[in-house]
DNA sequence: GATCTCCATCTTGGATACAAGTTTCGTCTT
DNA sequence: AAGACGAAACTTGTATCCAAGATGGAGATC
């Protein structure tokens, strides 16, 4: 029961080196969020994983209160459970939650692309191009999933709705910490992302909402069903093996 | 600068008085929340009213460190802003983000009501009927209201998303905030809205997607209509008030 | 008299101290 | 040896303390 033995512990990086350089990135609580959320979504912190306060402190270097804030922010985003003086943990990876991400996304993407229609020009064009041309030349599926959210955040910016881009991607977690699971095997069919955002931009310049819609639509199911896919399969595999091993509730 | 003189500042109600009543209401941060944003969004704490930390712990009994998360959330809500060391009051009533509220709330609903088509039943249905009635005994138009959400709540529950409802009711604060504004006026039209309720719960009944869909279409954008107009008018009323006073700048 | 400077005061951000409940593990009893 | 009991070592929730920037006004200066 004392594996806190090994050296191995995680990133020993503080939050900030408080080195000469001009770096004024606002609260640490916000930093400390940020990073967490990171580390969760990007699953360096797998579902289960203790998130005692005292520890995050000292792996951090910084005292309760940012992370005490970052985590209860991370808990209303069902990240975190708390469980009051007892402990707190990475969340499981719901495909629930991944399912409800989908649905508020689809609806709300698709209606953004209805709106972009009307409010497309010469210069929107070409941004989109832009990003579109940058996913081309994209050498990691990180950099490339960059563009893709910069990608569908274009779109709400140019339908003047901005706002809804940040219900999505908060909803949207929840999809992408399924979706970093599967990352290996998503690699395979970026070309075809790329193609559907083409398809996306083409009926947005011909300024056919119906035809940017249902490109958008197919686009966010085709993600969707994929991942899904995955993580099924994977949640199989999870459920063998945890049918080997002792039964031990965690609560 | 002493207007701490007089007795009437707020509700002096502390939040626990600790009476031998056998409540357990969770954390105290959680009841400062709850409780401000009622005063928020009731317009009790009117748009610009400060909300230093310490005034709020004498006022409601507690230290520091829960009003300070109670803040906090508001915050990332946008119902308060705040300067760091420099003040926090609470955030003006925005026409913009009410009709971003609007989008949101008029895309999810109308798509929850497409699924719900799929899951009605006998039960259901009832349920749906109880609750027109009881909006039809409703004394008062806050008795109104509370029946109102839970009408729209159990069609996102029916649908089988009702995590879809929470995000609707966090974006729908901006819109209630108006709302609250308008309550008189509103008072007037609340047969219209029980009617439209029923036409939407007829077209569920009759498991006919298209007429269900347009019924909510329809009274999400007579509410909003309704409020939009008076909101626009006060607007006016305030400009042309402010304009005759000395020019005040807070940040 | 107008304006600039400086400082007392007030604000929030972060760190620490205290309280209360939960879990765990050792010990005692049966 | 197995189970029950209890205390110590955790955990998070709350209160308080310190730090640092922002504000506003008093006083000095031009």
């Amino acid at each position: 029961m004392l594996e806190s033995e090994d050296m191995t512990d995680k990133a020993p990086e503080p939050i900030q080196p408080k080195s000469g350089a001009p770096e004024k990135a606002g609260r640490l609580a916000d930093q400390v969020y940020q990073r967490l959320l990171d580390e969760i979504v990007s699953g360096a912190l797998p579902p289960g994983t203790p998130m005692a306060e005292l520890d995050l402190c000292n792996r951090l270097g910084v005292s309760r209160t940012p992370v005490r804030e970052a985590l209860i922010k991370l808990a209303d985003a069902d990240l975190v459970r708390i469980y009051p003086q007892s402990g707190t943990v990475v969340a499981p990876i719901s495909r629930e939650a991944f399912g409800h991400a989908q649905f508020i996304r689809e609806h709300l993407e698709c209606a953004l692309v209805a709106e972009a229609v009307r409010f497309i020009d010469a210069t929107a064009l070409r941004e989109f191009g832009e990003i579109i041309a940058e996913q081309e030349q994209a050498t990691s599926p990180a950099e490339f999933y960059a563009r893709d959210e910069a990608f569908h955040q274009a779109i709400a910016r140019i339908s003047r709705h901005e706002d809804v881009w940040q219900v999505i991607r908060q909803t949207k977690i929840h999809f992408d910490r399924v979706r970093h699971l599967t990352l290996q095997e998503d690699a395979g069919h970026i070309p075809l992302l790329i193609q559907q955002h083409r398809e996306i931009l083409s009926g947005l310049a011909d300024l056919n909402e119906e035809r940017a819609v249902a490109a958008m639509r197919r686009h966010l199911r085709e993600v969707f069903r994929r991942a899904d896919g995955i993580f099924a399969r994977q949640e199989e595999n999870a459920a063998e093996l945890a049918a080997k091993r002792r039964p031990r509730r965690r609560r």
